[in-house]
DNA sequence: ACCATTCAATTAACATGTTAATTAAATCTG
DNA sequence: CAGATTTAATTAACATGTTAATTGAATGGT
């Protein structure tokens, strides 16, 4: 029995030209580019998602956090929990809702974050420059429109 | 001088226009259409990756596999454990390099396999539909390029 | 053949992903 | 107002991501 007409014939889908294996592989590319400087300021990629959306907004209660960090609550949880024993984020109790927690950064995260910053958008702008500003900006449409029609 | 510009920047750079986010929020829309198909037949994301790698190879080394399915070793050996305790896969040993393990689907593997490999091409083809062809095969080929360039 | 080096796989340790269950507070409804 | 329902956060349990260290088997040079 030859496997390679077998192959041909009734084969699964090739994995290359799979959008969730092609979105994982791009997606690890991509974070090369932002490891060094994630390990130098020992803050691991989910715990920056999570100083940056704090600092965008000032305040925020954990389920927005979680909602624009993309990180689901059971792994917010634990993550709220190292970066205030490491002091960089501080939690607050809402006074209207008393379910919630309110996030803001601490001291220690407000210096984080302006070190941070800079070689954050230093390896994005490399990026840029890789790929193309062009490309780049289709590519981000393009990802964004998938995340809305794929959603469901 | 304009302050839109001096304030973009000094500013993190929004979450919402930054790639990896992009990527992440893609990656998890298009999930979703897969979630049902998975849970379906009890395997992981990431397990069902390793069924299609070894599937489409015939028989492939654990390295091959880690590679072509985008694990690193330490999980894949996890998985292959796990896989292999289910009897979804069977592990030979290498008669030419004895380090080597090599991966082979098993019976019920097989059964699997056909079972749900339709189920996965009907997602893919769903996804198709919502997206479009053309933007998704442009989209495709975007990230392959991403993937390249940016890797490194 | 010997030793150092390289390499494949595994193990260890910690962080996160994922779903289900739980707890406590808010809200709805009769 | 009381009881049922919803909601935010947490906990639990298991699987994977990630880096470093380890083990055993090839390889290379001498």
């Amino acid at each position: 029995m030859d496997k390679h007409l077998k192959q041909a014939s009734e084969k699964p889908r090739q994995t290359r030209r799979s959008l969730p294996m092609a979105l994982l592989r791009a997606r690890e590319s991509v974070m090369k580019n932002f490891r060094p400087m994630l390990e130098k300021h020992n803050v691991t990629e989910q715990q920056w998602r999570v100083i940056r959306v704090v600092a965008e907004a000032g305040a925020l209660d954990a389920t927005e956090v979680a909602s624009r960090a993309s990180i689901l609550a059971p792994s917010l949880t634990r993550i709220i929990k190292t970066l205030e024993q490491r002091k960089l984020i501080k939690r607050q109790n809402d006074s209207k809702d008393g379910r919630r927690v309110v996030l803001a950064l601490a001291p220690a995260g407000e210096v984080l974050l302006h070190k941070a910053v800079p070689e954050s958008l230093a390896a994005h702008k490399g990026l840029e420059e890789k790929i193309g500003g062009d490309k780049l900006m289709l590519l981000l449409d393009l990802l964004d429109e998938v995340a809305l029609r794929a959603g469901n």
